[in-house]
This record gives C-alpha cells, sequence and structure tokens, in this order.
DNA sequence: GTGAAAGCGCTAACAT
DNA sequence: ATGTTAGCGCTTTCAC
C-alpha cells in the first residue's frame, strides 16, 4: 500500500543503499543523486517506516512512560517534563494509564516489552508489592534501563528521582514555629506511603529540634483524600486544647480543611493558621492566600527523562543513581501567627 | 541480544512457524506441542517482537494522539478517555505533547507517520491555522483515520466528537433566567476560537427566546484565563446599571471572578448570581457552592477512541461521522435570583 | 560514490 | 498437524 523505500530507489534510478543513505545522511553520495532521491521522495510522497528501521537497527527510539492516573494533574505535569524532554531527543512516549490498578500496571509493562521500548519511566502505583518490583527487575534483567520516578518500590533498587519529603515537611512545620506556633497538628497521608511517611517524619524531627514536645493527639491520620482532612479539621477545631495551626500533608486534604473552615467561619490564619504539601493553582487565583511546600514536579519528569537518557548512552554501566530533588517552600501568609 | 522465535523453534524442537501459531492461537497445533512451546518460553522467558510482527503484519497495533497540553487536567481526561477504550483493545498509545505549538504538532504528526500508527486522535492547537488542515488532509490521503476531539480545523472535514457548546451556554443562560434574572452579563472566552464562539451565541438565544433584550455593554470578552475575567468583573460590579448574574464562559475563569467578588466582598448568589462553564471540582469540595455546565470530558475521549476504532474497521468506507456530545447542567444555588 | 546482498524477527501462504 | 519459504521495509557490511 505504501510507497517504500524500493519505490523510491526506483523512481531516481538508485539503489535502496543509496536511497537509505540520503536518509540518513550517512556516507557518501554525490550531490547530484541526493537531489535525484529527494526529489523522488517528495513526489511520492514518502514516509521511512520507523518499523522497519527498528527492525533493522534494533533500535525504537521509543520510551514506555506509566503512570497510575493520567487525569491527576501531578502526573500531567511529569509527563510534561518527560515530555519535553523526549521531544529535544526525538523520542517518542508510548502512554500507559494503570488506573491504579496493580494487573494493569503488568500488563503494560508487557506490552511495553513487547514494543522493545528502550526505556521505561515509572510512577509505581504502590510501594507495597512484592510482585510488581520482581516484574520490574525481570524488565531490569531484560536489559531496559528503568527510572523511578516519586515512587519506591520495595527490595528493588532502581535508579530513579525523588522528592525530599521528610525535607519538605520539616521546612513546613518549622516556618510555622518561626511565625509563633508551639501547638502545631498534622493531617497525614496515608501511612503505607513513603512520601506520607517521611512527611510525617519531617514533621516530627522540626518539633524535636525547636523542644516541642510530640503530641500524639495533634496527629491526624487522612489518606491524600479530601474528606479524612475534613473530618479531622472538624475533629481539631472541637479539641480543648485547640491547636493553632495545622500541617496538612496533601493539597487534596487542603481543600478539606478548608471546607471545615468555612463552615465553622474559622479564618486563616487569624483563627487557625495553616500550611500544605504542593501547590494548587486554584487556591491563589481566588485569592486564598494559603503557604505549602512545593514539589518540583515538572522537573520530576525532566530529571527522570534526562537520567533515561543517561542510562541509554551509557548501556555497560549498570549503576543505580539517585537523585532527590528538594521542595521549595512558598509563603502567602496562611502560616502567621496571630496573638487573640 | 534478545531472544528470538527462532530460538524457542529450535529449544522446543519445532518450526518457527508452529511456535508463531502457539502464539497466535492460529492454526492446528497438537496440544503436545504446544506445552513443549510454551514450555521453552518460559524457559527462556520469550518476549515476542511487536516490532517484527508490526512489520510482518502491516498493523502496528498502535495509535497517536496529540494534545496541545497534557499538564492541563482537560486534556488528561480525555486521555482518560483514550486511554481506557485503547486498553479494551489491546491499543498503544504514542502520546505527544504540541505545548500549544504548531510546529511541534507537524513535528509529532510527521514523526507518528514514521511510527504507521493506525489512526489519530487530536485535539488541534488551533481552528484557525490552514497549514494544519492541510497536514492533516496529507495525512487522511496517507490512509490514517484521523479523529478530532472538541476542536474543529478549518477548511477540513473530519470525524470528530465535539460539545454543543451552543446548547450548553444556552442552557446554562436559561437557568439564570428562570432564577429570575433579568440583567445577565456574559464573560466569553477568545473569539477566534469555536467553542468560545459558540457559548455566546448561545448565550444570546437563550435571552432572545425569552425576550431580553441584548445588551452589549454587558458582554465582556476574556480569554479563558482567569486574569481578563477579574478585570471584567471589576468592570462588571463598577457598572452603574449593574447586572444581577453572569455568565462565565470558562471555569479557569470564573476563578478570576471569584477572586474580584471576594475584594469586593461580593457574596454569592445574594449579590451577584454565577454560573460557570466545565466543572472545577475544587470549588466544590471547599464548598463553594457553584452552579456548572458540565462538559463530558472523559466520555468525550471515550467516544473519540470508539469512534476511531470504528474507522479502523471499515477501512472502506470513507465516510465522515461527527458526534456532539451534550454537556448537562448542575445547579449548585449559585445562579439564584435573591431579592434586594 | 554506489550497488548487491544478507539479515533484523516475525507471519502467512503453500506444501507435505 | 507441522515445516518450508517468501516476504514485510529498512540498514549495513562488503564489493566494485
Amino acid at each position: 500500500m505504501a510507497v517504500t523505500i524500493n519505490d523510491i530507489a526506483k523512481e531516481a534510478g538508485v539503489s535502496r543503499a543509496t536511497v537509505s543513505r540520503v536518509l540518513n545522511d550517512s556516507g557518501y553520495v554525490k550531490d547530484e543523486t541526493r537531489q535525484k532521491v529527494l526529489k523522488a521522495i517528495k513526489e511520492l510522497n514518502y514516509t521511512p517506516s520507523a518499523i522497519a528501521r527498528s527492525l533493522s537497527t534494533s533500535k525504537t527510539n521509543t520510551i514506555g512512560v506509566i503512570v497510575p492516573e493520567i487525569n491527576n494533574p501531578f502526573f500531567g505535569e511529569i509527563i510534561k517534563g518527560i515530555s519535553q524532554i523526549a521531544d529535544e531527543h526525538n523520542l517518542n512516549i508510548i502512554l500507559c494509564d494503570t488506573d491504579e490498578n496493580m494487573e494493569k500496571e503488568l500488563k503494560a509493562l508487557k506490552l511495553l516489552k513487547e514494543q522493545r521500548i528502550q526505556g521505561i519511566i515509572i510512577t509505581p502505583t504502590s510501594a507495597e508489592t512484592e510482585f510488581n518490583s520482581e516484574y520490574l527487575r525481570t524488565l531490569e534483567n531484560f536489559g531496559i534501563p528503568i527510572i523511578l520516578v516519586d515512587g519506591h518500590v520495595k527490595y528493588a533498587n532502581f535508579s530513579g528521582v525523588f522528592v525530599d519529603h521528610i525535607k519538605g515537611a520539616y521546612e513546613g512545620t518549622e516556618a510555622l514555629i518561626k511565625a509563633g506556633h508551639r501547638k502545631i497538628a498534622i493531617i497525614t497521608g496515608r501511612m503505607n506511603s513513603r512520601p506520607a511517611k517521611d512527611r510525617l517524619i519531617g514533621y516530627k524531627k522540626a518539633l524535636k529540634i525547636y523542644n516541642i514536645p510530640i503530641n500524639d493527639e495533634y496527629i491526624f491520620h487522612g489518606d491524600y483524600q479530601h474528606e479524612k482532612a475534613y473530618e479531622a479539621t472538624k475533629k481539631i477545631l472541637k479539641m480543648k486544647d485547640k491547636p493553632t495551626a495545622i500541617f496538612v500533608s496533601s493539597n487534596i486534604m487542603i481543600l478539606g480543611c478548608i471546607k471545615a473552615f468555612r463552615e465553622e467561619k474559622i479564618h486563616i490564619p487569624n483563627d487557625m493558621a495553616i500550611i500544605g504539601f504542593d501547590k494548587l493553582e486554584v487556591l491563589n487565583i481566588i485569592g486564598m492566600n494559603i503557604s505549602f511546600i512545593n514539589g518540583p514536579t515538572i522537573e520530576l519528569g525532566r530529571t527522570g527523562m534526562k537520567m533515561l537518557i543517561d542510562s541509554l548512552k551509557n548501556k555497560k554501566s549498570r549503576e543505580i543513581r539517585r537523585i532527590t530533588l528538594l521542595p521549595d517552600i512558598v509563603l502567602k501568609g496562611s502560616e502567621k501567627y496571630i496573638e487573640k
């Protein structure tokens, strides 16, 4: 059906090899010949087949990206970063959305392997699965570089790029302390997730360093969703020895807090200070000035992709590299301590 | 390097063809033989090459998806929908982010063509470009089905799935009218975009049908970004013959309105009613009950993908199909008319 | 400078 | 029920 390199060769009156040479700018081709070939290409509207080329060169120039939830802006940003770098290197991206579903993740891995992609960037669905990491190891043995983005796969040592959640939470908590708060509550994420654990650690660390006793009553466990945060906030507001500030472990959960605040007519920061983890553009736009720890999301994707390209180049080096990116802190005023 | 079908054939003591048969469940294979082959596959940890298969069958089972901005949740949702259906049919997705950049879009198209993808789903960067649509037509002639999602490419007739923006805006405006409003302002999107135009049309249509004269002073042109909407809202609030309600042509712009309202201590709906286009989950979560027209975003992706699969099946039928999805309206109370 | 030919890993007639 | 063989469209030695 489609026009092939043979058609071009025939049309230009040269051999396939010559066409291939002008296509790839390799070897010597007399300029006159080159022109003939280019003309034929144009006239027949020829587009070379990457498939055939891949088979011949055993290089697909394609990488696989696996995310648990493409419609979540967080992963959108990561993919954006990946895409930016991939684009610079003319690499194709095969995207797999696993729906936070283990089986789909395995299926995706299998599909990608069949596609002979040259590397994988993955934000694993869960950090707690052995099977998955075994499968990843299989892939690794298969010779495909794998880069983890902001997720840790148990029992396996892969290269990856991560966020320093401990530091982020530390700084957020510290900001509250420096503002004058001593009674600081935290609403955590689900405790089987590494980032959530790390954020709690960072929170505790800050308290310890500033000699503030850790009060277990001030630790509320959420799940990154807004409902639990809403409930937790309601509880907090009813405490007799109420905290004066809340460190909220995720941006979605902050929405739950705000809802509770609105209902109880709590003003930020006059009645309660707050600081969150991860940006939520929307709140800034409407003029709710919530301070937050800003995870370097696009950068996560960019760095991951760069690492992948690195491993693609140095195939020999099987070394494991881990890069940790530091979040920064953006203060908008919601962390202030207002004397009553 | 990798293990091939030949290795399996050798290991199992059969021919390549037989291996291929068990791989594809085609033709007859004695069960005993099949077992031998499967055993060899397992032992050698063999994964067939989709590349080689593609070359041989001239079917890649891969489609291309082109979006202008992957980190925009709107496109994330669309891709989610596409991905869901693609997954059911074991189709791979090559993702291209064009950064709203024409050149990148062309480059993406070229890359996809090289990859011999079987179809394309595209949300075009701009509806106003001739060059692009010419390129698309080229592609169409090349024999690849193309499905447009929520974008219209000038001069070209492609199949696609669209949202009935006129109807949506009509219903939104109608809701305001039915609530008792007569003085209704609109903040439009950029007027070179089809959806924005259509929404304005819907707004006017509703006014006309309910015999409300169209007041040009009530028509403010925005650009889908929040800043312009903020400014427009400020102006609206200063008008001497102030409207009692605003129809806002996008969810991002509603944020600009809310910011202005907050600054001017305007309460919704007591001081001003409002209704927007497209959902903004966040606002609901924090308990701001903004009514809105809900575009069927995921469904856009799902429907687009289904259409693509259809055209893949009926290669002969070059017919152009257009499906228009109806948005629905979600009333939360912000549309109410409060007597003063 | 250019061409001939082998081969990349698979499928699909066609034989047997 | 299984094997033989000819491609699929390209790249890449190796000759000339």
